[in-house]
DNA sequence: GATGAATGAGTTTTCATTCAT
DNA sequence: TATGAATGAAAACTCATTCAT
């Protein structure tokens, strides 16, 4: 009856906003499938497997993290890169929806942990790790360097009651984020 | 007839590690009751649900928790008493295994998020907020707060790799958090 | 508009090959559709119902096996048309690929036990064990008749592993068949 | 409420017989379950899956035939070995209800080609194969030894509208299986 | 002559839980 | 303190089939 089905991108939409607040093992395609208004099996001409929506949900942000990677490792490291690094990463995170995919991704850690993708994903972030430390940094310095990262993630749902616009929310998060990239540790 | 029964403890001891590797959704009973080499009708002895073995495991946090909010209570609020909290709440962690508690809690967020006891736990860390943060602060001041504590979990696994004595850990956190609590936002 | 349809040829030959393969209820229309390089959609074009690809699967070989009762029935009971039968009955199997069809209905009785054509084929076999046997023949010699029949069916796959012609698998098989149904028992 | 649970004994008694008559694909675990008046999730309670009561089913023929096959291979090849296998092959098939558990295999080998103790199955079957024939045979007379075998196992239903007892069934078998592997070929 | 999108009914399987013993 | 045997509810997934285009 719809146009010109849109249909699968609306399976993503509603499954990625249940498998966050209700956890992937916690939503059913049921409840995906209701949501929608249509049946179970319309979800699996769309998708492979239950798995498969959330590999399709990864793809956009695996493109944007490949990206800042390489744009990084096309630049000396230190402070100078950092700074722009985290600046670049909060853009990319805040001007898409990705910081919910991310958000989705961090409350879904141990259930998508055999997922090829989500696998893929937890590599990326080793190679935002690698971009942000030097070779000799104390242990202090690279927990300081990934609670940067960290906070850029973090700032959606600690500050999630509080009446604050995205763009002061966003604002808050670099500001914290870009003072851990840079400060040496108070020692 | 025997007092102190071993097998609830042991029970709580796989369930607390099985539950943080593979999430609470994606640990039977059955897989629990095998390690441990009984039936899972045995688990119904000592526990009367699945959700009951998480309420035992948050007791002794639940506990640790009122006593060091009820301590902070009892202290004018500001920097000296925020310090102070830090290290306190930091020792309550290492210390004992509350770590591995706490890093339960987080990657089971949305799983158990209509368990009364994990709800309570929300209320205590919101409590928990309260002290760190004075009235006037703003967005990026109470962020840099939240940011302190969740340090001192993510420590544990953010460093998980890496060739460091838990003694060095434990510092590093510290170190890190206390940044997060005393130093001024760069404004 | 197509006086020949390529496509529906292709369906059945595929069609026949994956049911005897895997079984027909192993086998999806899905599967078929896929070695053909079309949709399942189309499988419908060309055929009403996935029992409709057995039932015309099933004519050529009905055909021919009321040629063969026909012809029998014009003829004297007797060792002579035995002899004669088994003889046209081979070539029918092998000089087409009835056999292949043959093979396929053995695999598939259960799976096919309400389709009609299926049964219309279990009374012509009937018919043809009619042929074969006399009034007053003993439990032994029926079954050593039927065997003969059997052993037709059988060549093609008991001896598929050998390094044997088709020329030398008819002969084979037409050998044992025949002393079958010329041979007095034992006894 | 039943004394002392026959229930998988039942299980794997309705399940052969459903699997011999409707396929093992065409019957459902639901089928099985009502059959027995348990719920679905009972028969899990006893075997780990579809698959796992098939290789229940399989273990007695297994153990039989591997110990003809071991009788055999004691002795010389040959006229009289073949003979007495034979003899004995219709013993071990009727004398129990075997013949009902290789009717089952015969009529599902296509649904059950991945299942491991039907693969061993028909590696067994390639042992008995070995003892029937010498080395020199012709393609005409190892066709002839197989049918030897088919004949034992199909009496049973090549037969089975007639009225005929099971005494004269396994008579009339074994006759026309002595001749298939005593004869020569006509030739 | 075909496809894209969907459905309804079914499948195998898993799980938390119960209860008599 | 446990176990053996079971249940009811739900899960992910598959399939033959339909129909508007």
């Amino acid at each position: 009856m719809r146009e010109h089905s849109d249909t699968r991108a609306r399976i993503q939409e509603i499954a990625l906003r249940l498998f966050t607040e209700q956890g992937y093992e916690g939503t059913s395609l049921r409840e995906i499938a209701e949501q929608l208004g249509v049946t179970k099996a319309a979800l699996y001409y769309h998708f492979r497997t239950k798995d498969d929506i959330v590999a399709s949900l990864s793809e956009d942000r695996h493109a944007e993290m490949e990206n800042l990677i390489k744009w990084a490792q096309g630049r000396p490291r230190g402070p100078e890169t950092r700074r722009e690094f985290v600046l670049r990463y909060a853009d990319s995170l805040y001007d898409s929806n990705h910081h919910a995919f991310m958000r989705f991704m961090e409350r879904n850690q141990t259930a998508l942990r055999d997922n090829p993708k989500v696998a893929r994903m937890r590599d990326l972030m080793k190679g935002v790790m690698d971009i942000l430390c030097d070779e000799g940094d104390s242990t202090a310095e690279r927990l300081r360097r990934s609670m940067a990262i960290f906070t850029l993630h973090a700032a959606w749902f600690v500050l999630k009651d509080e009446e604050v616009s995205d763009e002061e929310r966003k604002d808050a998060a670099v500001k914290v984020a870009l003072d851990y990239v840079e400060l040496p540790p108070a020692a």
